[in-house]
DNA sequence: CCAAGATACCTTGACAGGTGAGGTACTACG
DNA sequence: CGTAGTACCTCACCTGTCAAGGTATCTTGG
């Protein structure tokens, strides 16, 4: 049944900034391109992909406007921000140290210590 | 400032789980351990620590009982369970698919795709 | 002897993020 | 005309984290 949402709720800012630093897209269009990526095994829950958009720009690290598009659906175009590339760099060398570390956690360790 | 507890959540009963798996503890000292292992960065809040034995115990994953130290404070031993096993091995398995996942979502790719 | 710190446990209330369930509006297809 | 896809949005609920508070015992330094 999927991956484990708990497991991946550190990541969704850090997900979403990773898909604007190449350029300027839309929550659904992003969301599929992850589906994509991951090769359909994981895409997020609309509600979680639109919060996660709002929470981001509230928070000044992308910006939106509104596609010119006169046929078909409308949509919201995001941009990310320079506190949004910084805040991504940062959430990704957060996301090395914290893999490693419950790797080491998680793993079938040697003794590390007498006793 | 210390990891990102958002990106451990998912694993905190993983991780104990894996502790108990090379014998009977109790809550404090597997957070010792942890604290240890990680080099001193990283250890569960006390709230969090206990919250998530209660819930490991009430789901069935591991059994307590008291030790009976005869001087210094009471501590309750935990034990897991065929079930906790049987958990352990599974979240293992999820957290492996989801790093892999992350890693290739947050990773600066290069174009997977014309366009 | 007594204060401080370590050991070891516990609970409560607030908060944040994920999500099910619901909604809107347009286009394309048979 | 009904269904499915695109594309957006909101609300109420649940779960896990954590600051803050508490209890009790033992050890160590002054």
């Amino acid at each position: 049944m999927s991956i484990a949402s708990d497991l991946l709720r550190g990541s969704t800012d850090t997900i979403i900034l990773a898909h604007l630093l190449k350029g300027d897209s839309y929550a659904y269009e992003i969301n599929k391109n992850i589906l994509r990526k991951s090769g359909g095994s994981f895409e997020f829950k609309e509600a979680t992909l639109y919060t996660a958009f709002r929470r981001l720009e509230q928070s000044g690290c992308i910006s939106s406007y509104w596609g010119d598009e006169d046929t078909g659906a409308r949509r919201r175009y995001y941009t990310i921000t320079t506190k949004g590339r910084n805040m991504f760099y940062q959430n990704q060398k957060e996301w090395q140290n914290a893999r490693e570390l419950i790797d080491s956690l998680v793993g079938i360790w040697e003794d590390t210590d007498g006793k």
